[in-house]
RNA sequence: GGGCCCGUAGCUUAGCCUGGUGGAGCGUUCGGCUGAUAACCGAAAGGUCCUGCGUUCGAAUCGCAGCGGGCCCA
């Protein structure tokens, strides 16, 4: 039996029994059970890092992912939805070094590293629990009890499985090469790793003095001070022009400068020197070779042992002096010209950020601090140009902040240059991408522009690098499983893969020394990098990675680009020589309303948590797949959910406006299906049911193409205008009909038609109001229906019901009753009072033919008596026109007879020159005098003149007039109307039920109005189920009396209920 | 500084690929409806289509340059 439901849509109850019912049922493993054997669909889910907190984007992506699971599950795949969790990392170090309270690396030795990494992991796995609650407050259906995790050793093996492999490929590089450095982490971080953030520095001109001249100096400029200890060359560009200045100084020296010939002004300026002269003009590549003596030879030793000179580089920009000071140690691009010049690569700087021994006097000191003692030392070797201050943009350590340096270091490298055709190739050929630039554009020139990828970091809580060395011989052996390494080291019990448990596992060398395992751990990014195979087990089982890999669908956000969709290219590349993924759904950020980031500094942050407690799952869900596509960013807007809000309460409203008929009617629609009632159907009827199945097409292209915002807009949309602006409104009466005939059946299966459909529909984007809504309408009814509405097939369109014709004619229809509002309104007609008749000129034959085939429901619609559609073209003749002559040409054509020809004009009637001038451009005009002219039609200028009771408006489809001259029976109508909405308003206010009896009493003073209603008092009865009606007793009485004024008519009216 | 995306009414957006009178929703104002009713419907006002230049008979749409926002990189 179907039940009523509760008059408000609170979905907070409904959440709450649904997700009781599918805990009850275990409906999630149902639903995945039930399509087991369906077309493989191999997600894999891009890991969230365990941080305790879901964020707004976060359960965006989840969303996309849940709907797009649930649309496949539906349309019969047997999905993968495996959830992951990134555990390791930086992130969760210093989380937890800050709960330990710890400063550097040191303290974590101290604590012991053993302990630590529990520190970490219990951490990770709190905040995995807490998260997993939050992600399923979201509605999402993922395998919440069996997800992948990194911190397995059954994971740690897939990342070294791939590592193995790449060695044995010659992938895998050890070497100094300059990396980011975060000095308070003492690690490498990744490219990836680097927050860019404003920050003041330092900005210093350096004049470097050329060897064996006086006072002649190249000119360099800087922001890291601390990097002139570690100087060993300058670059100019080699197609720029450079000169040396002869520069006059205040205190009258005069000094020859080299610098780029575009910074003359702002050297001198900076310099302060008063006067200046180019001496000489040079291009860059002819600089090549020439010498100059280090700054700071006298503080640092070494310095004084090296050659310094200038070399020539592409990459040197001609801002500032146009001349780069070359540190090899601390630079990339200093490290390539180094390489180039074979320039030592001379690094006097220590993993904390602190000089070592080589730097001499600087030895011992932070490099931040010594900036300023460098800045010294420069000035008082008159070296210093200029100093100042600087705001730029600067790189800094993702988790701590801190500013990060270059160093070069000896760090482990997945040599991408050897792959990144085939990654190129892959994007191309092997992954479709949406939208199409994502991977076209987007992520093919990351790729294209991709360095060697630094995987080694100096820490603890991550995947231990699986390499082996010998100090002595420096053999090396690189393991891929964990049995592997137990079966070479000859271990007898089962070890954790984690640090400090491996790095204690050490190997027989052949030379006879001992191999010890590199210290290193992977960067994070690695983890997750070989999620799409060791989320099937792989290496540890090869079954499932031989029936699914590689993956059929992953979608993240635009930072991903860098992140997951590079670092799973790369692995997969590396290891297997394929795609992990074959298509990819790139999404958007969710932003604040203003467009911009949400942080916690800017104030600006909304967490689902807000909006669920406000609006619910399902709002949350609907509003974030319809409010943009999956692309584009998404800006929240409080007052946009507020909006899909009141679209889903429509639905609730919609779906429950026909309930209490159809219960108290014992409706029961598998009796009844809609296919059978197609001969006691109204247009309407049909119409609804065809729109139903466009609706179905449509959001079926649209989650095929990805499109989310599409399909949901498209379902929106339907619900909005067709079924509850419009239909509802057509078939209201006939549900009031107590009789039991054909024609409400009709209704009752074409709603129930409609309402299981928009379940089904909704069911990926809303999935607690379509299941109750379902378990309403269909489990009630039919016990052999699957469980759950998500275990059901995806709608097809239904032909029987498709109907394009019909749907066009109904457009038009609406638009003509739209114009005809509009021209009650000019009228002053409300739409309680009828019309005699509505007139339309239509545009076109497909408007006269859609009116005369929906003439009812125009009529009804229009609450006009009668409706005529005139030709196609023609002129209505009840229409007045007027016609004004065109002075502005009649007096230029006609100069003194003007008067007169527009006398005439007037004469001839604005009737009959319309006539005329509707057939010919031109006519013969007699004036008064006799005389003859021709008359343009550009002489005269109509107007229509609408007659007094009659309103027009323009539509797409026509003119549309409506009469609302009253007649008596129009009138008594009018008022009847009147009348009887007063009562029901009352029966509303006494909250009678809709069967319950009343008596009433109507009072009317005005005679004619009183004369008006006299022969109307049956038909009102009816209508309020009155069992008695008396009009003009002595005085009102009943329950409740009520005085009303009715256009300006006094009317008391009194009722009394009693329950049927 | 570079790559990609976005810029349309006060706000959120459709239209842009394939050039031809810019269309919705929210908000505002006015009105209507009244057994879906703390719901619903209609109308009006509101636009330098980010700016400039170009192509074209014609540009929101195509091209170039710039500005602003986002992501990524340097």
């Amino acid at each position: 039996m179907l039940q009523e439901i509760p008059e408000k849509y609170e979905t907070k109850k409904v959440e709450e029994q649904i997700n009781q019912f599918w805990n009850e049922t275990d409906a999630y493993h149902k639903t995945r059970e039930g399509r087991k054997n369906g077309k493989k669909f191999f997600f894999v889910d891009g890991p969230p890092y365990t941080t305790g907190h879901i964020h707004m984007g976060t359960a965006w992506n989840k969303v996309i992912k849940d709907s797009i699971l649930r649309y496949r599950s539906m349309n019969g795949d047997a999905v993968t939805d495996t959830p992951g969790w990134d555990m390791h990392g930086l992130p969760i170090e210093v989380k937890v070094e800050e709960k330990l309270g710890f400063q550097s690396k040191k303290d974590i030795e101290t604590f012991g590293v053993g302990n630590f990494i529990q520190e970490c992991k219990s951490f990770a796995i709190e905040k995995k629990g807490d998260m997993t609650n939050q992600f399923k407050a979201l509605g999402i259906w993922m395998d919440w009890d069996n997800p992948y995790m990194t911190l397995k050793d059954e994971y740690i093996e897939a990342a070294w499985w791939v590592i193995q492999k790449a060695h044995e490929k010659s992938l895998l590089e050890e070497g100094k090469r300059v990396v980011n450095w975060c000095p308070r982490c003492e690690t490498a971080i990744a490219d990836s790793e680097v927050e860019y953030m404003d920050r003041d520095d330092d900005s210093i001109y350096v004049k470097f003095p050329v060897k064996g001249e006086q006072d002649f100096y190249v000119v360099i400029w800087t922001t890291t001070p601390w990097t002139i200890p570690s100087n060993v060359a300058a670059a100019v560009h080699p197609d720029a022009e450079y000169v040396i200045v002869k520069a006059t100084r205040e205190d009258g020296k005069v000094e020859r400068l080299l610098i780029g010939k575009e910074s003359v002004p702002l050297i001198m300026k900076r310099g302060k020197y008063p006067s200046h002269e180019i001496l000489e003009t040079k291009k860059g590549s002819d600089l090549q070779g020439l010498e100059y003596t280090a700054p700071l030879a006298a503080e640092v030793p070494a310095q004084a042992e090296m050659a310094h000179a200038v070399y020539p580089a592409d990459y040197v920009s001609l801002d500032n002096t146009g001349i780069v000071h070359i540190a090899p140690g601390h630079g990339l691009d200093d490290f390539n010209v180094g390489s180039k010049f074979g320039l030592p690569i001379f690094c006097p700087v220590g993993s904390n950020g602190s000089y070592t021994k080589e730097a001499g006097k600087y030895a011992g000191m932070n490099i931040r601090e010594a900036n300023d003692i460098i800045i010294e030392d420069l000035k008082s070797k008159d070296l210093l140009l200029s100093q100042g201050k600087i705001n730029h943009r600067y790189g800094h350590c993702w988790r701590c902040k801190t500013a990060i340096i270059y160093l070069a270091t000896e760090q482990w490298f997945l040599d991408v240059g050897k792959i990144k055709d085939e990654m190129l190739n892959a994007i191309d050929n092997e992954i479709e991408w949406t939208p199409d630039w994502a991977g076209s554009a987007r992520f093919r020139d990351w790729v294209a522009d991709a360095r060697d990828w630094c995987i080694s970091r100096q820490r603890y809580w991550g995947i231990p690098v699986p390499i082996w060395t010998c100090p002595d011989c420096k053999k090396r052996a690189v393991f891929g499983t964990k049995q592997e390494l137990i079966t070479k080291a000859q271990l007898t019990g089962d070890i954790e893969l984690h640090r400090p448990y491996v790095d204690e596992v050490t190997l027989e060398c052949e030379c006879g020394g001992k191999m010890v395992r590199t210290k290193d751990v992977f960067d994070v990014w690695f983890d997750s990098a070989v999620a799409s195979f060791a989320t099937l087990g792989f290496p540890g089982r090869t079954d499932l990675f031989e029936e699914k890999w590689p993956a059929d669908f992953i979608t993240e956000g635009h930072d991903q680009t860098r992140g997951w969709f590079y670092s799973q290219l790369g692995a997969s590349i590396a290891a297997f020589g394929k795609t992990p993924y074959k298509s990819v759904l790139m999404h958007g950020f969710t932003m604040d309303k203003d467009g911009k980031k949400m942080s916690k500094s800017l104030g600006n942050v909304v967490t689902p948590d807000e909006v669920i407690e406000k609006y619910g799952a399902d709002v949350l869900r609907a509003y974030s797949l319809s409010s943009s596509a999956p692309w584009d960013d998404l800006k929240f807007v409080w007052d946009d959910v507020a909006t899909v809000n009141r679209t889903v309460n429509i639905l609730w409203n919609v779906y429950k406006f026909p309930l209490p008929y159809m219960v108290l009617d014992n409706f029961n629609p598998l009796e009844h299906p809609a296919e059978s009632l197609i001969g006691s159907m109204r247009e309407e009827d049909k119409w609804i049911l065809s729109r139903l199945q466009s609706t179905v097409a449509e959001v079926t292209e649209a989650m095929d193409e990805k499109t989310l915002h599409k399909a949901l807009r498209g379902l929106f949309n339907f619900i909005l205008e067709d079924l509850s602006r419009w239909y509802i409104q057509l078939i209201r009466p006939r549900t009031w009909t107590e009789a039991n005939d054909p024609d409400k059946l009709a209704v009752y299966a074409t709603l129930y038609e409609t309402y299981v459909t928009i379940a089904k529909l909704s069911a990926p984007f809303m999935p607690y109001l379509s299941e109750t809504m379902y378990q309403n309408l269909v489990k009630n009814i039919d016990e052999n229906a699957p469980l759950s509405v998500h275990m059901n097939d995806w709608p097809a369109p239904k032909e029987i019901f498709v109907n394009a014709e019909l749907e066009e004619h109904m457009e038009i229809v609406r638009n003509v009753v739209e114009a005809s509002s509009n021209a009650r309104q000019k009228a002053g007609r409300k739409l309680r009072w009828p019309i005699s008749r509505i007139v339309v000129v239509p545009t076109d034959e497909a408007v006269a033919a859609a009116l005369t085939h929906l003439r009812d429901v125009l009529l009804e619609q229009t609450n006009a008596k009668d409706v005529e559609v005139l030709a196609v073209g023609e002129a209505w003749k009840d229409l007045d026109v007027q016609m004004t002559p065109n002075q502005s040409v009649l007096g230029p054509t006609f100069k003194q007879d003007a008067k007169k020809v527009s006398d005439a004009l007037i004469e001839a009637g604005a009737k009959s020159l319309k006539e005329v001038f509707d057939r010919v451009e031109e006519m013969e005009l007699s004036l008064a005098d006799g005389t003859t002219v021709t008359i343009t039609a550009d002489m005269v200028i109509f107007e229509e003149l609408i007659p007094e009771g009659i309103a027009g408006s323009d539509s797409d489809c026509g003119m549309v007039y409506v009469d609302a001259k009253l007649t008596k029976e129009l009138e008594s109508e009018g008022y009847t109307r009147e009348v009887i909405r007063r009562i029901q308003d009352m029966r509303k206010e006494l909250n009678l039920a809709v069967d319950d009896q009343i008596t009433a009493a109507v009072l009317i003073k005005d005679q004619h109005v009183s004369d008006l209603i006299k022969d109307m008092t049956s038909l009102i009865a009816t209508e309020v189920r009155a069992g008695e009606l008396i009009l003009n007793p002595d005085a009102a009485s009943g329950d409740l009396i009520k005085e009303w004024d009715i256009e300006g008519i006094q009317m008391t009216i009194g009722i009394s209920g009693k329950k049927a």
